[in-house]
RNA sequence: GCCCGAGUGGCGGAAUUGGUAGACGCGUCAGACUCAAAAUCUGAUAUUGGCAACAGUGUGAAGGUUCGACUCCUUUCUCGGGUACCA
C-alpha cells in the first residue's frame, strides 16, 4: 500500500480539530501550570489573490517550533487572525460598489481553506480580525486611553491627562499674551492647551498628502517619495490631522532595543529611523541687531572652526537679517527654493546653492565676524533650522564652502594624511588644535567639554534631537477603524466607554464627498445621539495590528480588552517570525503601543516580543519562451541566440525542469493552438528568470497545487529544504520530488513485504541503529533550537536512508523518530505512530520529545589521516583513544608513523576532536 | 555617500565555529527492471592531467597569521537590503 497523503492528511486534520488538540490554556484551565510559550506569527491581510507559496514559509517556521515547544512539555500558544482592515478592499469597492466587508469575508474563507490544508496547530478559537467591532471596539478603547494621556518626562511615563491639569494648577502655569492660568481660559483654549500635550493629538503639521489616494500617509508608508500602496505622488501639505506623539517615546524605543533578540540589522534600521543625535544648542548674537541665531549641532567640539553660518531659506530670521544690498538676491533665492518641490529638492542633493544675506554673527568665544549665509541644504524641520559651518568637519559645509570660496579653519589633527583641500574630515577620531580651551583634547572628550562650557557660560544648552516624527494617525478613508471623537462646539471629545464600538456607518459610495471630505462625511446620520458630528478620518492600517498579540490572550473578552490575569500568564511573545518589510512600521509602532500600555498600569510587559526572526521572501522564478518576431513560432532557449526573437513569460505550471509541455502550452492561449517549435535536443528548453512573484508574470505557485500533488507534509518539508529562513530565495518546484520521495520511503520502512503490508519487528536494536537514531535526535534538536530547519531535512533523509540500507523497521528506532519528525511533517508521523502503537492510540503525545544518548554516538575506532607538517601523509586506523595523552601516545608509538618519521621527534602532535592528528616536526 | 548582510560545483545549499571542503537534495550520465514509457532501485558526478593507482589546482580577488583557513586579520571587487542634505 503506497501512502496516501490525501486520505490521512484529510483525517488527522480533523481529528486535530474535533479533539481542538491545539487549544492553548488559559490560567485556571486545565493545561496552564505548564511553563507557557507563546509563537506569534504576523497575521496576514487577506487579499483577493490568495495564498501563494511563499506566504507559509514563516507559518511552517513557527508551526515546527510550536509543535517542539508542546512536545517540550510547554503550554504553547500559536495563533492566527487577520489584519482585515486595508486600503485593496477599498479600492475593489470603489471599482464594483461592492461592500468592503463582504470581500474581505470571501478572501477570509479562502485563506482559512488554504492554511488548514497545510497542517498547521493554530489554536483557531482564539481568532481575531481587526475589522470585527468586537475587535476593533478595544482599537478605539485604546485611542481614547493614548487621547486621555500625556507624557509626564520628569517621571519618564505616561500619565492620565488629570495629572497634567494638576500639575498646571500647582505650578501655576500661564498661558497664551495675557498670561493667564489654566482655569482663567475658557473651555476652548483650555482644550487647545492639552491638545498639545495628548498623546493621540490632533495638530497642524506637515504631512505626506497622497492626491491619488486622497488620504495622509505615515512616513513609513512613504518610499522615495512616492506611496508605498499603489506608487502615486505624495506632497508635503500643512493640515491639521489626528497624531501619535510617538516621539514621546523615542528614548524608551531606542533604549529598549538593547534588551530585545532581534536581528542587529533590524534594531539597527529601528535605531537609524529613531535617529538619535547628542549634542548642543550654541547662540550666536547677531552682529549690531538684537538678533539671536540659535543652532544646533552634535560636533561642539569643533566650534572654533565656524567660518559661517547657513540658515534654512524657510528660517522666519532670514527676511529681518538681511541687509538692503542683499535683498533682492535672498528674496529671489527663497522665491526658488520654495518653488522646488520636496521631490526635486531630494533628487539632486549634488546641486549646492545659497546665497550670502550681507549680515555678520559674533562667535560667542572669539567674538569674530562670521558671515551668515542662507542654503537649502538646511532642513527647516530639523534641529533649529540653523548650522554652524565648519566646512574642515563636515562634507556639506566642505562642498559649501568650497563652492562659494569660504574659509576653511582646520580644527581638529587627523590621525592619518588628509588633504583639506579634497575632503572634509568627519571622522570623530583625533585631537583638538586651534582651539583654545580644547587644545589637546581628544575629539570624544572634547564634545563633552565644550557642551558643558557652552551651558556654563550661557552660550547655549546641551539638546537630544530625533529623526523620529510623531505618527500621522487619521486617514481620509472608509475601511479602517472610526477614530472615537465627537466635536461639540468645534472642541473635540472622547466618546465615553459604553458608546464603543463607534460603527462604521453605511455609505452610498466609497469615495470622498464632492467637498473633499473623507467618505465617512456621506453617511447622514453619523452623528451623537445629540447631534453632535463624529471624526470622519479613520485609523490607519497599523492601528489594529499594534495590539492584536495581546488580545490572542484572551480573545473573547468583551470586558477588556485583555485582562490583567491573561496578559499577565502569557507576558511577552516568546518568538515572532514576519517580514523584515515592517521593521519601521509595524514592529516600532507594536513596541511603543506596547510601552504605552505598560506605562499606564494594564500589562506588565514593556516589548512585545523578546526573539523576532525575520522569514526572507520566497521570489518567484518566472519561465520564458522565445517567439520569433512576426510568426508563431518559439525557438527553444539554448538555440535562441540564432533567432530574431522576443522573451515572453510563460506560465510556470506548464513548465517542468524547465522543460516547456507544449501540448498544454497551446491549449493555454488559443493564438498558440497552432504555434510551431524548434526544438534543441527533441525538447523545448525554456528560459529562466528570478523575479517578484506576481500574477502578470505568471510564476505564481499556488500551494492548494503543490499540496494536491504532493500532499501538506511534502510542502511543509520542501519549504524548509530550501534553504535557511531568513534568507531569501527563489521558488523552484523541481526539487521537490527529492522530499516527495523521502516520504515515500519514509512509509515503506513500515510497509514491508511482498504485499506492501505494515510489519514492524519488535526486536532490540543493535548498535548501527542505535547510532543512526541518536545521531539524528542530536543533530534534529540542536537544529530546531538553533532555527536551522533547512538542515534537519536532510538529517531526516539521511537518517531513512541509512535505515532503509540496515532494513531495519525496529519499533525501538521508528517510534522516537516519528516524535522528532512529526513538528516538520506531522501527518505522516502521526499516522505512522497510530499505526505503531494499535488503533486506539491518540497519536503522538505532549512531553514526548526523546533525548539522545552520547554514548551510542561514540566510535569503536577511527581511521585517522595524519599528517606531517600539515601535508597529509596517510590513513591509519586506530581504536577509540578515550583520553587526548594516550591518544597521542598510541599514534607516536605506531610502527607506520614511527617508518615515516624516520626516527625524528615531533616538537607537537595535534589531536583535535579525538580525530584530525598532525605532527609537526 | 553612509550603515548592515552575502559571495562555496551545472543549480538550491552543508561544513561539529580554525581540523579530510562540497553533506543532503535537484539536475546530468551510466546501469537494472520493462515490449516500451512512467515510477522505482544501483552507481558515477568540483576541476585539470592520466587507461589507472595517483598527482596538481580549488570556497569572488590579492596578501597575512597558523602545523593547518570557507572560517581569523589587512586591502580590494561584485551583488542584495536599508537609509540619506538630520548638522
Amino acid at each position: 500500500m503506497e501512502y496516501d497523503f490525501k486520505t490521512v492528511e484529510a483525517e488527522w486534520q480533523l481529528f486535530w480539530k474535533n479533539n481542538k488538540t491545539f487549544k492553548a490554556a488559559n490560567p485556571g484551565e486545565k493545561g496552564a501550570e505548564r511553563p507557557k510559550y507563546y509563537v506569534l506569527d504576523m497575521f496576514p491581510y487577506p487579499s483577493g489573490a490568495g495564498l501563494h507559496v511563499g506566504h507559509p514559509l514563516g507559518y511552517i517556521a513557527s508551526d515546527i517550533f510550536s509543535r517542539y515547544k508542546r512536545h517540550c512539555g510547554y503550554n504553547v500558544l500559536h495563533p492566527m487572525g487577520y489584519d482585515s482592515f486595508g486600503l485593496p478592499a477599498e479600492q475593489y469597492a470603489i471599482q464594483t460598489g461592492q461592500h468592503p466587508a463582504i470581500t474581505t469575508a470571501a478572501n477570509i474563507n479562502r485563506y482559512r481553506e488554504q492554511l488548514d490544508k497545510i497542517g498547521f496547530s493554530f489554536d483557531w478559537t482564539r481568532e481575531v480580525r481587526t475589522s470585527d467591532p468586537k475587535y476593533y471596539k478595544w482599537t478605539q478603547w485604546i485611542f481614547i486611553q493614548l487621547y486621555n494621556s500625556w507624557y509626564n518626562t520628569a517621571a519618564n511615563r505616561a500619565e492620565n491627562i488629570s495629572t497634567l491639569i494638576a500639575h498646571y494648577r500647582k505650578t501655576n502655569a500661564t498661558f497664551g499674551p495675557n498670561q493667564l492660568t489654566f482655569d482663567q481660559l475658557d473651555e476652548a483654549a483650555q482644550a487647545a492647551v492639552l491638545m498639545e500635550q495628548r498623546l493621540a493629538y490632533l495638530g497642524e503639521a506637515f504631512v505626506n498628502w497622497c492626491p491619488a489616494l486622497g488620504t495622509v500617509l505615515a512616513n513609513d508608508e512613504v518610499k522615495d517619495g512616492v506611496s508605498e500602496r499603489g506608487g502615486h505622488p505624495v506632497e508635503r501639505k500643512l493640515m491639521k490631522q489626528w497624531s501619535m506623539r510617538i516621539t514621546a517615546y523615542a528614548d524608551k524605543l531606542l533604549e529598549g532595543l538593547d534588551h530585545i533578540d532581534w536581528p542587529e540589522s533590524l534594531k539597527e534600521q529601528q535605531r537609524n529611523w529613531i535617529g538619535k543625535s547628542v549634542g548642543s544648542t550654541i547662540q550666536f548674537k547677531v552682529s549690531g541687531r538684537n538678533d539671536v541665531i540659535t543652532v544646533f549641532t552634535t560636533r561642539p567640539d569643533t566650534i572654533f572652526g565656524v567660518s559661517y553660518i547657513t540658515l534654512a531659506p524657510e528660517n522666519p530670521l532670514v527676511t529681518t537679517l538681511t541687509t538692503v544690498e542683499q535683498q533682492l538676491r535672498v528674496n529671489q533665492y527663497i522665491a526658488e527654493s520654495k518653488s522646488r518641490s520636496e521631490r526635486e529638492r531630494m533628487a539632486d542633493v549634488k546641486r549646492i546653492s545659497g546665497v550670502f544675506t550681507g549680515a555678520y554673527a559674533i562667535h560667542p568665544f572669539t567674538h569674530e565676524s562670521i558671515p551668515i549665509w542662507v542654503g537649502d541644504y538646511v532642513l527647516a524641520g530639523y534641529g533649529t533650522g540653523a548650522v554652524m559651518a565648519v566646512p574642515a568637519h563636515d562634507s556639506r559645509d566642505h562642498a559649501f564652502a568650497k563652492h562659494f570660496d569660504l574659509p576653511i579653519k582646520i580644527v581638529i589633527q587627523s590621525p592619518n594624511d588628509w588633504n583639506y583641500k579634497q575632503a572634509s574630515y568627519d571622522e570623530k577620531i583625533g585631537v583638538c588644535i586651534n582651539s583654545d580651551f580644547l587644545n589637546g583634547i581628544d575629539v570624544k572628550d572634547a564634545i563633552k567639554k565644550a557642551i558643558k562650557t557652552i551651558a556654563e557660560r550661557n552660550f547655549g544648552n546641551p539638546q537630544v534631537n530625533y529623526r523620529l516624527r510623531d505618527a500621522v494617525f487619521g486617514r481620509q478613508r472608509y475601511w479602517g477603524e472610526p477614530i472615537p471623537i465627537y466635536y461639540k462646539n468645534e472642541i473635540a471629545h472622547a466618546l465615553s466607554d459604553d458608546a464603543l464600538p463607534l460603527l462604521l456607518p453605511e455609505i452610498d459610495k466609497y469615495l470622498p464627498t464632492d467637498s473633499g471630505e473623507p467618505p465617512l462625511a456621506r453617511a447622514t446620520n453619523f452623528k451623537t445621539d445629540d447631534g453632535h458630528g463624529y471624526e470622519t478620518s479613520t485609523m490607519p492600517g497599523w492601528a489594529g495590528s499594534s495590539w492584536y498579540f495581546l488580545r490572542y490572550m484572551d480573545a473573547d473578552n468583551a470586558d477588556a480588552f485583555v485582562s490583567s490575569q491573561a496578559a499577565n500568564y502569557w507576558g511577552s511573545i516568546d518568538l515572532y517570525i514576519g517580514g523584515s518589510e515592517h521593521a519601521t512600521g509595524h514592529l516600532l509602532y507594536v513596541r511603543f503601543w506596547t510601552k504605552f500600555l505598560n506605562d499606564i498600569g494594564l500589562i506588565n510587559i514593556n516589548e512585545p516580543a523578546q526573539k523576532l526572526i525575520n522569514q526572507g521572501m520566497i521570489q518567484g522564478r518566472s519561465n520564458f519562451v522565445y517567439r520569433l518576431k512576426n510568426e508563431n513560432t518559439f525557438v527553444s532557449a539554448g538555440l535562441k541566440e540564432q533567432y530574431d526573437s522576443i522573451a515572453m513569460h510563460v506560465d510556470v505550471n506548464l513548465v517542468t525542469n524547465d522543460v516547456l509541455d507544449t501540448y498544454a502550452f497551446k491549449k493555454w492561449r488559443a493564438d498558440f493552438a497552432d504555434a510551431n517549435f524548434i526544438f534543441e535536443d527533441g525538447k523545448y528548453i525554456c528560459g529562466v528568470e528570478i523575479e517578484k512573484m506576481s500574477k502578470s508574470k505568471w510564476n505564481v505557485v499556488n500551494p492548494d497545487d503543490i499540496i494536491a500533488q504532493h500532499g501538506a507534509d511534502a510542502l511543509r518539508l520542501y519549504e524548509m529544504f530550501l534553504g535557511p529562513l531568513e534568507q531569501s530565495k527563489p521558488w523552484n518546484t523541481n526539487g521537490l520530488s527529492g522530499v516527495s520521495s523521502f516520504l515515500r520511503k519514509l512509509w515503506r520502512l513500515f510497509h514491508q513485504g511482498n504485499n506492501n503490508s505494515f510489519v514492524v519487528s519488535n526486536e532490540a536494536a543493535n548498535r548501527k541503529e542505535l547510532k543512526t537514531l541518536h545521531k539524528t535526535i542530536k543533530k534534529v534538536t540542536e537544529d530546531i533550537n538553533q532555527f536551522s530547519f533547512n538542515t534537519s531535512v536532510s538529517t531526516f533523509m539521511i537518517a531513512v536512508n541509512e535505515l532503509t540500507e540496515l532494513k531495519c523497521n525496529k519499533k525501538e528506532i521508528l517510534e522516537p523518530l516519528l516524535i522528532i519528525l512529526s513538528p516538520y511533517a506531522p501527518h505522516i508521523a502521526e499516522e505512522l505512530f497510530k499505526k505503531l502503537n494499535g488503533p486506539n492510540n491518540q497519536g503522538i503525545s505532549l512531553e514526548s520529545w526523546p533525548a539522545h544518548n552520547e554514548a551510542f554516538l561514540q566510535e569503536d575506532s577511527f581511521a585517522y589521516p595524519i599528517s606531517i607538517n600539515g601535508k597529509m601523509k596517510m590513513n591509519i586506523e586506530f581504536p577509540l583513544a578515550l583520553d587526548k595523552a594516550a591518544l597521542e601516545q598510541t599514534i607516536l608509538n605506531n610502527d607506520q608513523i614511527q617508518t615515516l618519521l624516520q626516527g625524528a621527534t615531533p616538537k607537537k602532535v595535534i589531536v583535535v576532536h579525538g580525530k584530525i592528528v598532525n605532527l609537526v616536526l
